[in-house]
RNA sequence: GGGCGGAUAGCUCAGUUGGGAGAGCACAGCCCUUACAAGGCUGGGGUCACAGGUUCGAGCCCUGUUCCGCCUACCA
């Protein structure tokens, strides 16, 4: 407590085991406190801690600390999902480089190396989400592939298949051909690039002429079966029913018509592939057509592809344009824009890939979930998402749940070998209904986001009847970044209506997206990601939170700024300080007492008033709190506790402190220690170290043994009263009025100055009954008070709504300086007033505007005019005393 | 193609029912006043993107325009 600045290291792990082992972060399963739950989203066990979970953690600690100080019983369920895709491909990478294929070590051998390195490095997030300082109830942590956690995934699995809502079929899927897997829709993502139109030759089959077909993709020629034009195209009418030879194949495919084509985009005629285009996929359909799969797994062709089998797709697209080329089938190329499908775990050019998968059929439950949030059974704040929401929901499509890969929760199905048995089953069967025992499980696993989506009632113990779910199902809120609002928080949505009947979080907050401070997006490619390591490092844990936490208003992109974290470590070693001045002033003879204690009588001006605004911050901060507002509440405490605690309050208190009577001494350190400890709790939620550090060392009262379970501060923390608050605006005045005077004259800070000070609403008593503070804010010596005080010669005048400040500069005054000021004063009240007149002139203003308004205007009108006259006066006064020293001078 | 959001001080951003715009940082001047120089005091700085409209009154509401960002989509 000694060192002049506040040092974080050491400070932080020290209380983060303490917390820990005092178990306060462990919630209660049954409980007579009303319940307060946030499941976290749960990182890639593959993850280490970008500033995105520093952001998500932050908002979560807040929340749950502030919830856990309330009195409720806080549960912030914390875990790791097994990231299926992802981790597989890190894990394989691994083995790799030791010269060992996945395929070679066998599905079983590769699992137990997946867990091997779980065990390992998964732990690594984990750890960093502590030293962020993290809250959570470690003895629930879950992980995705925990026993429990599959059941739950069995069980849903299960009765969705019953339902009819899981289903098993051909369809055209998007393919990743490097991770050889089928991905949902939201996993593809779409980059706009300037692609090619290339236009085909067709020709007719049985005379001459052709068909000329548009494409992107001319490779997939290869695969086409029909030719589609619209059937009211009159260019193309005579042709249907016709046949056209395929370049090089000479494949002969009909001419057909069907609705779907758009006569007006290309040639109006397109080529049909039904193995290799969703659309392609629904003609091929409508129409019996044959399929052809022209391409493999891992993006060659097979031998569909005739003279092109086995070579890599991009390959074959350009020999396959240089052939059409050369035999003259290349009609044009032409510029087209396009977007192109990126798997969003490798980047790799998804291809639409015709494929036997799993599909949850996902209308009903999206239904639901609708229903539930235009009913407000869930209600994402800020609102401008439910429109994502409402516009994603009524356009979803089935969620193909099938993934080719071994890391994950393997489909609970099995085929009979003899007899097309499916079963679907919980436990391995032993035997098909048939009698066969010739089983095979499924080979594929399902999506990651599957068992995501239930992570609200699965880590609580469903389906099971658990006490934990009984007490915290809903959970109150779910917090989360936009970019999953698909993903997870709808699909979470459904599942919960469906398996719970009731929706998984009460609240949705959905924050920002951070990037760096130019606002681009942060990538490691581009080399300017922030890592909140290394900021927490140097400049303290709770500095980032707090510059985190006052990042984040509503509804906007955070472009994070390393400058702004060092401010606010300036603000914690405010805040530091503050513990120091208290140590410094305190000795054995210091009498500490409960501010309620206090008789009101001994409290000077200062302590009431910092009470009753210590009063107003604790309900603003709830009120911002409740509402998410995370920045507000930040800038409310910043503001409090930097300005009006420190700048304004410690300095009014030090005559006190520092003089004889030890009764309004002990009064005011008390009152002083009240509203610290108060702030501190406020606090809590932001920074936890620095306050649960100083807060442990304060000799104030104390019925807690650690911050965290400290009360939060509510208004009765503080008492509200106006009275002081409007007589400490008074004295306010008094001292900026001379301050601006020696400021803006250039008077040195150490000079001595004499007061005058005429009143103009009888403001006297306030302004006797607390000279003291006006002479240690101000800096001034004798000071005179009085309704018919006279302007003293050679003085500089500052003029208030109930005083006018008379500042006598003999020998230090610079007279042109003085007349400067006044005179720029002067012209702001003379605008001023102008302003005001023709607004109260002004018959619809006064006919239409509400009185209070009107009766505001009147006022500041009247305040105007007079510090406009009071200003003219003066200036002609210190003009003549100029021209009067002028003269002495000369004489 | 559809949708959403943004444009306010040099920078990063607040601005909650429409009543002459705020903060932090940066900048300038003065100060090492015994909690803090990672500090104190004072000050300068804005056509609220542009053009219309509604209103007594618009940063805020309406229409259009420009620029930027994002989401979403099966026009080959």
């Amino acid at each position: 407590m000694s060192d002049k600045r506040y040092n974080h290291k050491d400070i932080e792990k020290k209380w983060y085991d303490f917390w820990i082992e005092k178990k306060y972060f462990e919630a209660e399963s049954k409980s007579d406190k009303p319940s307060y739950c946030i499941v976290i989203p749960p990182p890639n066990v593959t993850g280490s801690l970008h500033i995105g979970h520093a952001l998500d953690i932050t908002l979560h600690d807040i929340m749950v600390r502030w919830k856990r100080m309330s009195g409720f019983n806080t549960l912030w369920l914390p875990g790791t999902d097994h990231a299926g895709i992802a981790t597989q491909n890190v894990v394989e990478k691994n083995l790799q480089a030791e010269g060992i294929d996945r395929h070679v070590l066998g599905r079983e051998k590769f699992i137990e190396k997946v867990w091997e390195w779980k065990k390992l490095y998964g732990g690594t997030i984990i750890n960093q989400l502590k030293s962020m300082g993290a809250s959570c109830d470690w003895s629930r942590e879950r992980f995705t592939l925990d026993e429990g956690l599959s059941k739950a995934v069995k069980e849903i699995f299960i009765r969705l298949y019953g339902e009819g809502l899981i289903y098993r079929g051909d369809y055209i899927i998007n393919w990743c051909p490097r991770c050889q897997t089928a991905l949902s829709d939201l996993e593809v993502e779409h980059e706009d690039v300037k692609g090619k139109l290339y236009y085909i030759k067709y020709k007719l089959a049985y005379e001459d002429g052709y068909i000329t077909v548009a494409t992107t993709r001319p490779e997939t020629y290869l695969g086409d079966t029909a030719v589609a034009v619209n059937p009211d195209d009159d260019r193309y009418k005579d042709l249907i029913g016709k046949t056209v030879k395929l370049p090089v194949l000479n494949r002969e495919i009909p001419i057909i018509a069907d609705e779907f084509v758009d006569a007006s985009f290309g040639t109006g005629a397109v080529k049909v592939t039904p193995a290799h285009d969703p659309n392609d996929f629904e003609i091929g359909r409508r129409h019996n057509l044959p399929i052809i799969k022209i391409m493999n797994g891992d993006g060659t062709m097979t031998e569909e592809a005739g003279p092109y089998r086995d070579q890599d797709r991009f390959t074959c697209r350009k020999n396959v344009l240089n052939d059409l080329e050369d035999l003259g089938h290349l009609e044009q190329v032409k510029d087209h824009d396009m977007a192109i499908g990126h798997c969003y775990r490798c980047r790799t050019i998804v291809e639409p890939y015709l494929s036997k998968q799993w599909f949850v059929k996902i209308k009903p439950l999206a239904e639901e979930a609708i229903k539930a949030v235009r009913e407000g059974d869930v209600k994402i704040i800020p609102s401008g998402w439910e429109n994502s929401y409402f516009a994603w929901m009524e356009n979803i499509k089935d969620w193909c749940i099938s993934r080719q890969i071994w890391w994950g929760h393997r489909i609970p199905v099995w085929y009979c070998k003899s007899c097309d048995e499916v079963i679907v089953s919980a436990e391995t069967p032993k035997k098909c209904k048939c009698g066969s025992d010739n089983l095979k499980q499924d080979e594929d696993v399902l999506d990651t986001w599957f068992s995501s989506a239930l992570w609200p009632f699965s880590t609580l113990g469903w389906p099971d009847n658990t006490d934990d779910l009984k007490t915290f199902y809903p959970t109150s809120v779910l917090i989360t970044g936009f970019d999953i609002l698909f993903f997870w928080v709808a699909r979470m949505i459904m599942m919960g209506l469906k398996c719970m009947g009731k929706q998984p979080f009460d609240h949705v907050y959905i924050h920002a997206l951070i990037r760096d401070s130019a606002g681009q997006k942060m990538s490691k490619s581009k080399g300017n990601v922030v890592d909140p390591l290394e900021m927490t490092g140097k400049y303290g844990t709770d500095a980032v939170r707090f510059t985190l936490a006052a990042y984040a208003a509503q509804g906007r992109d955070i472009k994070f700024d390393e400058k702004r974290v060092e401010g606010y470590r300036h603000f914690l070693n405010k805040i530091w300080n503050v513990a120091r001045f208290i140590t410094m002033n305190i000795d054995d003879n210091t009498e500490i007492k409960p501010v309620k204690e206090l008789p009101k009588d001994v409290l000077s001006l200062a302590n009431r008033w910092i009470l009753s605004r210590l009063s107003t911050v604790c309900s603003e901060i709830d009120t911002a709190l409740k509402e998410y507002r995370f920045n507000d509440s930040a800038s409310i405490l910043y503001q409090f506790i930097w300005h009006e605690l420190c700048d304004w309050y410690i300095e009014l208190i030090k005559p006190e402190l520092y003089g004889e009577d030890i009764e309004i001494k002990n009064a005011t350190i008390s009152t002083l220690l009240h509203v610290y400890e108060v702030a501190l709790a406020l606090l809590h939620p932001f920074m936890p170290f620095i306050t649960e550090e100083i807060w442990q060392t304060l000799p104030s009262p104390k019925d807690a043994e650690s911050l965290c379970i400290r009360k939060y501060p509510v208004a009765e923390e503080g008492i509200k009263d106006s009275d002081a608050e409007e007589k400490m605006g008074v004295i306010m005045d008094v001292v900026t009025g001379i301050r601006s005077i020696r400021g803006e004259l250039n008077i040195s800070p150490s000079l001595e100055l004499k007061a005058l000070i005429k009143t103009l609403n009888g403001s006297e008593n306030i302004l006797n009954e607390n000279i003291p503070y006006i002479t240690k804010l101000a800096r001034t010596g004798e000071i005179e008070i009085g309704k018919d005080i006279q302007a003293p010669k050679n003085s500089a005048t500052a003029i208030k709504p109930s005083m006018k400040i008379f500042v006598p500069l003999e020998g230090v005054i610079d007279v042109d300086a003085e007349i400067a000021r006044l005179t720029k004063e002067r012209d702001k009240a003379e605008d001023n007033v102008a302003f005001l007149k023709r607004k109260l002139h002004n018959k619809e203003f006064i006919n239409k505007a509400p009185k209070a308004v009107i009766e505001e205007t009147k006022v500041k009108y009247k305040d105007s005019l007079e510090k406009l006259s009071i200003a003219d006066v003066s200036i002609e006064k210190i003009k003549q005393w100029g021209k009067s020293d002028g003269d002495q001078n000369n004489g």
